[in-house]
DNA sequence: AATCTGTGTAAGGTATCACTTACACACTCG
DNA sequence: CGAGTGTGTAAGTGATACCTTACACAGATT
């Protein structure tokens, strides 16, 4: 989690992740969104989100093809939660986490909805 | 939202905002949960969490009183579901930024307008 | 007042970050 | 093949992050 949490950190990887939420894009097509900044700088942005798994890449004959990955954010999502939600439901997520001993996985969509239900102060 | 994200992104940050989400701990005994660590590293990470509004600061004769700040985490959060969710529901979400007209603007303006261009290629 | 206790700040070291320019490599097309 | 296009990698730089030790200072205690 620690590597999806400093990545998503930077106010440029957060900007490409939202161009490439809703579809594929080619590497040019993206530094084209950042003319302040040199064209390898995105390179290495996008090599960071690759690598903390935030991002796909798929090599697509000349080009390299960026899209979202879902996941990626999945145990970042999970701090919120774990901070969110009342000490009751920690207790109820810690005793699930007993029984799941490496990362939970797929089970974080329903707690993205008990975070919803929560965050309004 | 960047400070947020950034404090968040440090493991030693997230275990003392654990820490202090349930109720107020002197700083000392927040040290006491990091052996491994020199006491002013510890109260450097508090300022950083305080600098960047995800927790409170309260005088108490001799000690400061920390404690967590639910509203610090608020635009982190934003940021996920507006990354999860799904394009109406965004929308829905841009329309109510309009109406409240806080922050989180400079980065989604150019992500719109660019965005129709690239979204079907 | 003198001293302890709890805590923040200063100064400095080392690693890492976010860039830049220059170059390398793969694929496409004439 | 050879030139052009799309992209990653290398090398270097200034800024910043996170840590350490030494010190400063307010409030409590004697």
């Amino acid at each position: 989690m620690d590597e999806a949490l400093r990545a998503v950190a930077d106010p440029t990887r957060r900007a490409i992740l939202r161009l490439v939420r809703d579809g594929e894009l080619p590497a040019g097509q993206i530094a084209e969104h950042f003319p302040s900044m040199s064209r390898p700088a995105v390179s290495q942005h996008l090599k960071v989100l690759v690598d903390s798994g935030l991002v796909d890449v798929r090599p697509d004959g000349n080009r390299r093809l960026y899209r979202w990955r879902r996941e990626g954010l999945r145990s970042a999502a999970a701090f919120l939660d774990e901070m969110w939600s009342d000490r009751l439901a920690r207790l109820k997520r810690a005793a699930e986490r007993e029984e799941w001993p490496e990362r939970a996985r797929a089970a974080s969509q329903s707690n993205r909805a008990s975070r919803k239900d929560t965050s309004r102060d």
